[in-house]
RNA sequence: GGUCCUUUGGCCGAGUGGCUAGGCACAGCUCUGCAAAAGCUUCUACAGCGGUUCGAAUCCGCUAGGGACCUCCA
């Protein structure tokens, strides 16, 4: 069964068939690296990281580009204000290259726990400048923008006239030219719905380049096709983000890409949905947001507990990426067992061994065999279904209970084939860690392991109070030869750490 | 105001017109020194009203609620 995806563009599902056979090019909208991330942003990163793993897993060799954006109108809460008063050491005022540094640091290490695998490029926006100015002279060239007071403008309206502006988001254009919003800085513009490609800076502006039309920063829009067609081409297979990029931030893409590549830059365009809280979008705008370190931590007065980054991405797994996900601690909560029940039905699996057995013998269960079969083949029909990733979860614990009855033998050990166990073990191998990237979650940031250790430590004290020395020795020893190394203190406490 | 989406059992969440998705919670039972884990069983919902159809959670209309975008936003 060949993959489908659905297109925002078309608003249907598509078979997928890439530009390049074999070759897969895909751009994902990557996160603003002015301020930390949070649980919204773990959505799209975890979403196109399956269909990353996907595309991998049916064979195409994929170039995956997700940028970073650091470049732009930046501020620190609190700092940005005294800045500009401009009368500080160099040291003292802010650094914009040092915030950016601390935020993408943040993320990359967040992206890490969830398992993300890395993109096969990672492109700044800092770096692409040359790229950029380029392409906004190329627009320039086709007559398609205009230059005022050092600022460069798309014209909308000019590309609207022989282009579907708004296809894409299902805008009308004649409505946008008649919005009534009053924002900053627009008297420059010929008309509302156009967008700057490049904005000159004011002078307490923290962000500067020379550019052939002074000094300035580039337009939010014009990074990431800049960085698309150096990397992909004019026209790539896949462009991803989240649904609240549609407009204006891909429409504008499409402007300025059609313009400059003279075709359309994108085959598929696949959006996320929301993380919601209490109904609510998740956003800054909001202020509602849960950052990831609150996460992870526990340390936010809406969560109960802390939340391994595991038991976050099944959460997110657990939910189609075109719905939206309504986030509540409680939610999260039933994720961690549900989680914690399969992947332990998981590593009961992988013990099974059943070597002798076939679809012949004694206590052989036919139907049962086959329903497995079944579950198992539907695997990958499902994910080849438009990533529907929480059917796919919904077979596992079909056979969850079946793995453990096989194993505690309330299940004859006869009732399922042999080649039918390996195909299990196979498969769930396959989409539970190659292609859903779900591993164990331990370690020893683990509250279940310093339980463990003070309950040892407590029983060796007691031993050694009684000058029970075979006990207390055993568990020394044995914690040992783990790699866990127990210390005697003054006074008879005692630590332990890991080697 | 405009455009679009959505409304599923206590909670989360799949659902391509026809057979109980699944998870979590709850309750009962089995196992167990106790517990935990595990297993079994119970809980059959689709906002309301009307229509199409042999048959609708699924299609259409109206009403009500919620949301997204239109501004930075994953």
């Amino acid at each position: 069964m060949p993959l489908q995806v659905y297109n925002s563009y078309s608003r249907k599902k598509e078979v997928f068939e890439s530009i390049t056979p074999g070759h897969v090019g895909m751009y994902v909208c990557g996160p603003t690296v002015s301020g930390e991330s949070h649980l919204g942003h773990a959505r799209p990163y975890v979403t196109f990281d399956i269909v990353y793993r996907f595309l991998t897993y049916k064979g195409y060799k994929v170039r995956y580009v997700r940028n970073i954006t650091d470049a732009g109108h930046f501020e620190e809460e609190g700092r940005e204000a005294e800045d500009k008063v401009s009368k500080k050491a160099l040291l003292e005022k802010l650094e914009p290259m040092e915030l950016v540094q601390k935020y993408t640091n943040l993320y990359h290490w967040a992206m890490r726990r969830f398992n993300n695998i890395d993109p096969t490029i990672e492109p700044t926006a800092t770096g692409h400048i040359v790229e950029q100015i380029n392409m906004i002279q190329k627009i320039i060239a086709d007559g398609y923008a205009y230059v005022v007071n050092g600022s460069v403008y798309f014209d909308v309206k000019k590309y609207a006239a022989t282009h579907d502006y708004g296809k894409l988001s299902g805008r009308v254009i004649d409505e946008l030219l008649e919005t009534t919003r009053e924002l900053e800085g627009q008297e420059e513009k010929r008309d509302r719905a156009d967008f700057a490609l490049w904005k000159s800076a004011a002078p307490e502006h923290i962000m500067r380049w020379t550019s052939p039309w002074g000094e300035g920063f580039p337009g939010w829009h014009i990074e990431c096709s800049a960085m698309a067609t150096k990397y992909l081409g004019a026209e790539f297979d896949i462009h991803g983000g989240g649904m609240d990029l549609q407009f204006p931030h891909h429409e504008s893409e499409i402007a300025q890409s059609t313009i400059c590549n003279h075709k359309a830059p994108v085959r598929y365009w696949m959006h996320n949905n929301m993380i919601t809280i209490n109904g609510k979008k998740m956003g800054k705008s909001y202020n509602n947001v849960i950052k990831l370190t609150e996460l992870f931590s526990g340390d936010h007065p809406l969560l109960t507990q802390a939340f391994h980054p595991m038991t976050i991405r099944f959460f997110i797994l657990q939910s189609h990426y075109r719905s939206t996900l309504d986030f509540s601690s409680e939610a999260l909560t039933a994720s961690e067992k549900a989680f914690k029940r399969l992947w332990d039905a998981y590593e009961t699996l992988k013990q099974l061994n059943f070597a002798g057995n076939t679809s012949s013998g004694e206590g052989f269960d036919a139907e049962l065999d086959a329903k497995i079969n079944t579950w198992l083949n539907e695997f990958e029909e499902f994910v080849d279904d438009d990533f529907s990733t929480p059917k796919v979860l919904a077979n596992m614990f079909e056979m969850a209970p079946i793995i453990n009855s096989l194993k505690d033998g309330l299940l004859p050990s006869t009732a399922i084939a042999a080649a039918t166990l390996q195909l299990m073990k196979d498969k769930f191998k396959v989409f539970l860690e190659d292609i859903f990237g779900l591993q164990a979650i331990s370690g020893a940031d683990n509250e279940a392991l310093k339980g463990v250790m003070q309950l040892l430590i407590d029983i060796r004290k007691e031993a050694k109070t009684k000058k029970d020395f075979a006990t207390s020795d055993k568990i020394r020893n044995q914690l040992a030869e783990l790699g866990i190394l127990l210390k005697d203190e003054k006074g008879g406490e005692m630590s332990w750490s890991i080697e």
